[in-house]
Parts: structure tokens; C-alpha cells; sequence
DNA sequence: CAAATTCATGAATAAATTTCATACAAAGGT
DNA sequence: ACCTTTGTATGAAATTTATTCATGAATTTG
């Protein structure tokens, strides 16, 4: 194709042959091949010359285009994975929506002006299933659901607190153990949200048994709950929970926190804007945790 | 391009290799080959089936397009090229317009329908001009301008008479000799015709000297000044020549008229199309000059 | 848990493209 | 008119590319 439409413009072998790098017989052999095919000639022969004809003409247009749409081709596909210019594909939990997530990206989209990003957002079921249909190239959850397929990257580590309600009879203590919610009807989460299962493991290392009262769709939903009374619960304390008549009493025990971060799939293929993104979130947050530290 | 396109729709190697009548192996080289030349994988490869990528997904709308493009353009290049709907691409002189290239077509073309004609004219110089250059398939001219470079096909003999105006001393002779023209003006043609170079020919060979007194552009011209009782002339008596006011008086010598047929060039591809109406040609004038003799 | 299915990989083979050498034809210069 | 130059075509050899075969690894199925 290039060839032809080589030989076509410069209505020459010898020239177009050197224009393409190739011997000229090479040019010749291949128009002579595809008219050939085509069951057409599609140049004149006169002397020493040559000259598109009838069929070479309508050919050429035919021909251009096909070769532009392919060049568009290329060029989307470079545009979509330069670092620059690329997408990133990011799948997170509903309630990192409110504050990281949001954060993260205008942070990023500072230094990075160009970059597209690609939102999606669900439960860990969903997200999970954006990752391994090739919907998302990483998610922003919890650690839980990470196995030795996947990379794993620590964005932040954000503090669990037992909520009640600030009518509840432990709403004035300063600090609680998490035996003291003992006998206390619990809101747990219905589907495998990380936390839960964060949460759940952790009881389980406790003398205490937890009384589920009832299953929230949502962290949002079981914050609800509590504010209305009907029960206690453990949450991070994050923006799009933290709602009025609540009240945060610090866990006394060590090591109470929900860490939330980056992951994504070691054998898949990630864009250089995708990896970039890794790259940034990994400085990020290891300055943000140096900071904490000191 | 076939294969991955076939791979994308059926999202499935093995399906599509045998679909292209190719083995497995064969259509993971290539599309592995093409994911390296472009850069970035095309498919997901997960456990033991694959499905299409974002880059897939975008690549592969750019290849259908340049796939039609390129089949479109096979396909026109069928169509002109089909003897029942291609192209018949003829140039002819100027003066067989009024009658005998219309009459030609118009009957070809009941027989066959659907074919498409590319008439030109022309003078002379013109229209081996557009044979030479490849704008037409074959000429309908006078037989003088054929080399052995080219094919020949008689259609007519034109009977050649000697035109006077009717005003003229000649005007009454039931017939005349080329000789009885001595001394008359004569009215030439300018460019070389076909029928100038025929004329001037068979005048060398007798013993009538010619006085030329104007040189027309063209047939029609000719005809014009002799009825203005400028001159005479010698005329093939055909439509469009046949004014009110000539005198159009037969030739005893033998052997006056003028030859008209079709010519193209041996070493040129000619079309279908263009074959098919050769050989009716063929056809068509020995019928005819088979019932002339009878 | 064995059998079957599917894709990837690497070496061997088959097929294609390209080059080299050369022939043929047409322009150009003397 | 003759030689030189320029340009294309052709066929065999060399090279590159594509395909197959054999096989391995991983995942799904019965």
C-alpha cells in the first residue's frame, strides 16, 4: 500500500524506490504483484515511464484512506498511552469518593495538566470485577481483598473510631475499649466492604462477641444508623461520615486504623500514565507518612 | 489487519484461526507482532481466554474502516472492469459525432444494457493525444494515423463525392473526374484529419494539380465555404456535411471513400468492457459489408 | 484430581519479499 | 546514425517474514 501510493504520487519506480529505501525491483515486483491481484494493471507503461491509469486513480483514493485510518489508529493509541496525554482508570470505594479520591486526582491534575482520568466507583464487589475485566487498570480500597496477583501500595491510614450516637449512655467517655461495647447492638455491613472484614478480624482476636443487630448497604448508611439510635459501630473517621449528633470516642487498643491504598494486577498491562500515577501516589504518600511520623 | 479483526470479534484464537483457515500458533504470533509494533497489548489475557482492551477496542474501529476502504475500492475496481457495467472509454473525430458514434452506441447499448460510455472528440491531434496518454481506450478515426503499434477495425467506407455549390458551373455534371477540378479553388483542410492526409494522397497520384484556397478547421467548415461559393472540395457524404445549396456530384474513379474505424494500441491493457465492444464492432461492420456486397 | 481446553513460546519449515544481475526499450547527446 | 544514459521488467539467489509443529503452562470442566 505505502509502496503504491509512493509510486502513484511520484509516478516513478526509480524514484519512488528511493524515497522507500527499497531496490527498485522490489517496487516493481510488488506493484506487478498487487496488480496481479487486483486483476488490473494499474499503471501505463510508456517508454521508459510510467503513469497511473483509469484503475490506479480510483485505487489511490481508496487506498489513502485506508492508510490515514490506520494512522489515526496509531496515533490514538500513542495519545492514550503517553504518560502525558494518557488515562488513568481508577475504580474506588463509594466512601473514598467524599475526600481521597477527590484530593488525589486534583493534586495530581496539578502536575499533570493533560491527564485524563477514568472514575468508577462501587462496592468491593464491583470494583473487583472492573479489575479483572480490564475495566480499570487499579483500585483505591482496602488492603483485604488483595492476593499475591496483585500489587499492593499504601495511600493513607485512616484512624478507626467507635461512634455512637450522642445520646448514647458512653457518648461522654474520653476512650473506649472495645470490650466495653460488649452486649451493645452492633451495625455491620452487609457486603464484604474491607472494613467489615477488616473489622470482623479483629474482633475476632478479642474476648468480646459482637451482637449484629443490622447489616447497612453502606458506611454512610450504618453512620445513619447509629445517629438514629439504633446501634454502635466502628468507623474511620472521614469526611461523609463524620455527620452531626455523632459522637468519636478513640479505640484504646493499638493498631486501630483502616488502610486504604492503591492496588492493581502484577500481570496485567499498565499505561504510562497509569504507572506514572503509581509512581506519584507512592512519593505522596510516604512523604505524607514521614510527615505523620515526626 | 484480517486477522485481528477476526480475533476481536470472536475474542477467541482458536475459533479465529480456524476461521482463517490458519493454526493457532500462526494468529498469536501476529497479533503478539502487532501488539509489539504498536506498543501496547490489544488483548486481556486472563487464565485461558482473551478479550479486547481499551486499545483493542479503539484500534479495532480504525481497521474496520481501512478494511472497508480497501474493499471498496476492489470493488469499483470490479465494477469498472466487469464487461456488463465497466467502462467503454472512446475519442473520436469531431464530425463522427452526428452520426455514426451515436448510431454505435445507441445500439450497443441495447445489447448490453448497463455499460458505460466515455466518449471524447476531437480533432486529429487530439485524440491520439488521448490514446497515447491512456484517457481513452481506442479511437474511431480514419485509418492514415495507425502504426503497427496499433490495431485496426474498419467500420465504414464513406463514400467520398466532389462538392460544389449549387450556383457552381459544375453544379448539373451527373459525375466527374478529379482532373474536370483543375484550376478550381479548393478548400483544404488545416490540421491533419485523417481525411486531409487521405485526400492529398490519392491526388499525388494522378495528374490533377490542387489549388488551394482556404484551409478550414474542420469538415463542417469545409462544407460551409463551399456553399458560400468559395471553392469545392472533396467530402465524405455523410450527416452534418449535407447543407442545402451543395451539389454533391460521384467521383468516376474507383476507390473514393473514406475509411473510418476503430484503432487502440496492441500493448495497452483494455478493459473488458472495452473488448466486448471491439468485437461487437468486428461483428457488426462485416455484417454490414457483407449485406453492401450482397 | 485427572482430562480437556486454551494460549504462548521456540525451533523448524514454508512462503514471501528483496536484492542482484541483466535484458530490453526509449531518450539524449554527439 | 550511433553510442551513452536513463528507466523499467524479469528471473534466480538471498534474505526476511510468516506459518507450522511440538510442547509447556495455566485454567476450566467433569
Amino acid at each position: 500500500m505505502e509502496y503504491f501510493l509512493t509510486a502513484a504520487r511520484l509516478q516513478h519506480m526509480t524514484m519512488a524506490s528511493k524515497e522507500l529505501n527499497i531496490t527498485q525491483p522490489a517496487l516493481s515486483h510488488s506493484i506487478s504483484k498487487l496488480e496481479h491481484e487486483l486483476g488490473v494493471p494499474l499503471f501505463e507503461r510508456s517508454g521508459r515511464n510510467i503513469q497511473l491509469n483509469r484503475y490506479g486513480m480510483m485505487f489511490v483514493k481508496w487506498v489513502e484512506q485506508a492508510l490515514d485510518n490506520i494512522r489515526n489508529g496509531m496515533q490514538e493509541i500513542e495519545e492514550w498511552s503517553h504518560p502525558d496525554t494518557g488515562v488513568v482508570s481508577i475504580s474506588y470505594l463509594n466512601i473514598l469518593g467524599v475526600d481521597l479520591v477527590p484530593t488525589l486526582v486534583r493534586d495530581y491534575q496539578i502536575r499533570y495538566p493533560q491527564v485524563r482520568f477514568e472514575l468508577k466507583q462501587g462496592n468491593n464487589g464491583d470494583i473487583n470485577n472492573h479489575l479483572e475485566q480490564g475495566r480499570s487498570d487499579m483500585l483505591i480500597t482496602s488492603k483485604e481483598t488483595t492476593t499475591d496477583h496483585h500489587e499492593w501500595l499504601v495511600i493513607e491510614q485512616i484512624p478507626l473510631y467507635i461512634v455512637v450516637s450522642s445520646r448514647h449512655r458512653l457518648a461522654d467517655r474520653p476512650s473506649l475499649k472495645l470490650d466495653d461495647l460488649s452486649g451493645e447492638p452492633f451495625v455491620e455491613l452487609k457486603n464484604n466492604c474491607g472494613l467489615r472484614n477488616s473489622i470482623l478480624s479483629r474482633v475476632q482476636n478479642s474476648s468480646f462477641t459482637l451482637d449484629s443487630a443490622y447489616d447497612a448497604e453502606d458506611l454512610a448508611t450504618v453512620a445513619g444508623f447509629i445517629k438514629a439510635g439504633l446501634g454502635v459501630s466502628v468507623l474511620p473517621k472521614t469526611p461523609g461520615l463524620m455527620l452531626e449528633g455523632l459522637v468519636w470516642i478513640p479505640v484504646l487498643e493499638e493498631g486501630w486504623f483502616w488502610e486504604v491504598g492503591l492496588t492493581w494486577r502484577k500481570d496485567r498491562y499498565m499505561s504510562p500514565a497509569a504507572k506514572r500515577f503509581v509512581e506519584y501516589v507512592g512519593h505522596s504518600s510516604s512523604a505524607r507518612i514521614a510527615e505523620t511520623l515526626s
